[in-house]
Formats: structure tokens, C-alpha cells, sequence
DNA sequence: GGCCGCCTCAGGGATTTTCCTAAACGGGGT
DNA sequence: ACCCCGTTTAGGAAAATCCCTGAGGCGGCC
């Protein structure tokens, strides 16, 4: 007698869910324990009902696909995440893996490589579905055995993180330093810390690290 | 006996395209009439095809899926896009209305409500999905029977997305005028002009437009 | 107690950007 | 011929940012 995987489906998109329940729905041994429409949502209901699998949608609304697997393995490790994601460049896939993933599968793929990740990770093994935009597939996979993780956010503060949000979103520093009552000064030592430490040239940069982390919208 | 209506489907998510293809299935009067999974593809295929209604995802890599919009109508106009969209703020709707499509959906909202859709516009009539986060909704729909415009990159010249492009890459003035071979107050002129014609208060929001627009990626 | 990371502030010169205004040149359209 | 538009250049003062260095207070951890 086969063990049944119950599997948490995160997902903002409600159709795609569906998509993937009609997937899943032929085969016993695979029952939807849970669903989420948010990161927020996924990571409570992870703790609570506790899946085999989660099934996690990267780009999401809110704390972001990124976070909620960050969330979902702090309170559950067991929990073997696979990220289906819209992205085909394996975006985000080296601090995931690095966070404790088990699989990655791009939406654009066929359907069945979703199974054959949850085939390979209810075994055991890792799944990590890349194509191989411009041969850099062998290059990424040398990283990922590296031990070096991206850090991105990670290496910030709180306060950083706040300020981050403000400059990427095009508030200027004296504003930022007036909406917190601190001095520019201190913002702009902030600011420097935050470009030392992210390793980014210029304003763009950060634009784009919080666009990926979800600090600010497009 | 009912008209039936050729319908294109355009998604690049494979798994939400055969969501749509078993949502429309029932209806006998509505027929698959082709589909495509990049907005390249999207608009040569409405202009050999010429379907009479186009499901048009938005967020697509390449071309996008503004763009893939005003390709289709372009070439057939007689064809009525109803855009299906991730974003629930109704995100380049004012843009797409101008550009003449006939509805948009949100992705979150029940699949039914794109029946709705489908069933308005093959009425004539206009069908626009649109949530109402903080209450902007009037607003957006006082500027949507407004004659204005976005014009967004359009309103640029080919010089100034180029500008635009290194700018929003975090290139500086200067490098931009090495690289271009030209003075770096020529550079500050078109910067200046850009965030004119634009109405941009920062840079970063040049980094925004650039990313809605493919210029550069996050 | 001591160390360390975070938050705060400040100084100050160098550098860059901002915000225009003005103008010259060439090409394309009327 | 004429005009509009895009491209190029320039000027210059005011403002903002950059790039550190240094330092004090505070809370946590060993």
C-alpha cells in the first residue's frame, strides 16, 4: 500500500489552482491537504495542517513567494517545498535552493514535469527543473553546490529594509528622513550601508532587488 | 442558431491556457480558434487567423502582452481583445481602453466572470472586471471615459528609449555618453526630456516604465 | 562586564544631478 | 521655401548625492 503525500497548493491565481487540482485529482496517492492564495496564508496553514508537499507559487502579492518558502520551512522543515514557477531563467532559484527547496518546475513546461517533481521529491530526491537559456544551466548548477548563498535581503535590518523600500519606490532622501523624524544624515548613511552591502551600483539596482523581494510593485 | 465565436487564447502559462481550454469547452458556441504563448506568436496569429475574440494574458515575456495588444488590433481590428490579467489594480487598463480592447478580467476573480466577458463582448458589449482597491474605481473610470491618453513610451523617441533604457539599467551620465558618443549634457537634455515627457519624479520610476515596457529586465 | 550589531547623527569636500533656457543643424513633410 | 521634430550642444547656479570617517547610545549575548 502506496503512502498518500498531502500536498498544501499555494496560488493567487484561482484558475491555475484548479489547473492543478484536475492534475493531481487522478491520482490517489496524492491528496490536496490545503490551499493558499497569499504567502501569508501559506505559511499558517503549512504550521497547522502540516503537508508532505507544498506546492508554492513564486510571485505572488504581499510577503512574496521567496518569504512564504522561508516562512513555511522555519515552522515546518519537514514540509518538501517545490516552487512552480512563471520565471524560465531560474530566477531566485539559487537563495531557494540555499533555503531548503526540493524541487523547481516552470509553469511554461509541460504539465507532467509538475508530476515528475512530485514523483522525485515523495522519493526523496530533488527536482530542478531548468531550461537552458544561453548553456548557463552548467553554470548555475556549479553554484548551487557552492556553499555561497545570495543573502540579498537577508544581510539587512529591519530599519534597512524600510529604507530600501522608500528610496526604490523614488522617495527622495529628505522626504524619507522627514516620514521617519530622523535626520538625512542618517538616512544617507543608511542608504550607503544598504549600497555596500547589496553590492549595487546605483538607485536601479535597489529598484530591482526590492521589486524581486516584493517591497514595491512595478 | 447561434453565432459561434472563434476565440484565440494567448498565455504563456501552459497549464492556465488548458484551464481556459476546459472552461470554454462546454459552450458550443464558443470554439478555440488558435492559441499562442508569446505576444509575437499572438499577433501574426489574429492576423492569419482572425478570430473573433482574443483572451490576451498581459504579464509575457518578449513583446508583452500591451504591445501583443496593439499588434493584434493593428492587423485585425475587427477582433475583440478581452485581456486577462494577474494584476488586480487595473494596471495599463487606461492605456489597453485606448488602445481599443473590449474587456479585462482579473486572473483572481472567478473563472466565471470570464464567461461574463466572453458572453458581453460577444454582445457588443464592454466588459471591464475591475476590483475596487481603496475605492479608486470611479476615479479610474472617470479617466477612462476622459479622452487622455497614457501614451507611455510612445510619446518618446527612439533616442530617448534608448536613453531610457541605459538610464533605468543604472548606467551613469557619463558612461551613457561614452558609450553613445556624444556630450554628457546632450545626455542630461534627453534625460531631462524623458522624465518631462513621462511626468517621472525619479529615476526609479523610469525603472518601472523601462520594466512594463521590456526594455530591461528586473 | 565586555563585545557586537543596529540606529543615530555629523562633517565636508568631491562629484553629480537638477532645471531650465537657448540655439544650431538636418531631414521630412506641406 | 518653410516649418516642425529630433538630435546635438552648451551654460550655470542651486540642490542633491556620494563617499567615506568617526562616534555615541542602546540592547542583546557570552
Amino acid at each position: 500500500m502506496e503512502k498518500v503525500s498531502r500536498i498544501l497548493l499555494v496560488d493567487d491565481h484561482r484558475l491555475l489552482m484548479e489547473g492543478e487540482r484536475s492534475l493531481l485529482a487522478p491520482y490517489s496517492h496524492l491528496r490536496i491537504g490545503g490551499q493558499a492564495v497569499s504567502g501569508e496564508e501559506a505559511v499558517s496553514a503549512a504550521a497547522s495542517l502540516r503537508p508532505d508537499i507544498c506546492l508554492l507559487d513564486l510571485s505572488m502579492p504581499g510577503i512574496g513567494g521567496v518569504e512564504a518558502c522561508k516562512g513555511i520551512l522555519e515552522t515546518t522543515p519537514e514540509c518538501r517545498v517545490i516552487i512552480y514557477s512563471r520565471h524560465d531563467d531560474g530566477r531566485y532559484l539559487l537563495e531557494l535552493f540555499h533555503a531548503g527547496i526540493w524541487g523547481y518546475v516552470c509553469k511554461k513546461d509541460s504539465p507532467g514535469r509538475l508530476l515528475q517533481a512530485i514523483d522525485a521529491v515523495r522519493q526523496g530526491d530533488v527536482f530542478m527543473g531548468l531550461p537552458d537559456p544561453d548553456g548557463q544551466r552548467a553554470a548555475l548548477l556549479k553554484k548551487m553546490r557552492s556553499a555561497k548563498t545570495d543573502d540579498t535581503l537577508s544581510s539587512l535590518s529591519p530599519r534597512e529594509r524600510e529604507i530600501l523600500r522608500l528610496i526604490a519606490d523614488g522617495t527622495p532622501i529628505r522626504d524619507i528622513a522627514d516620514r521617519l523624524c530622523i535626520s538625512p544624515k542618517t538616512v544617507e548613511s543608511h542608504k550607503y550601508n544598504i549600497l555596500t552591502k547589496l553590492k549595487a551600483g546605483s538607485v536601479t539596482d535597489l529598484v530591482k532587488v526590492a521589486l524581486r523581494n516584493g517591497l514595491i510593485h512595478v
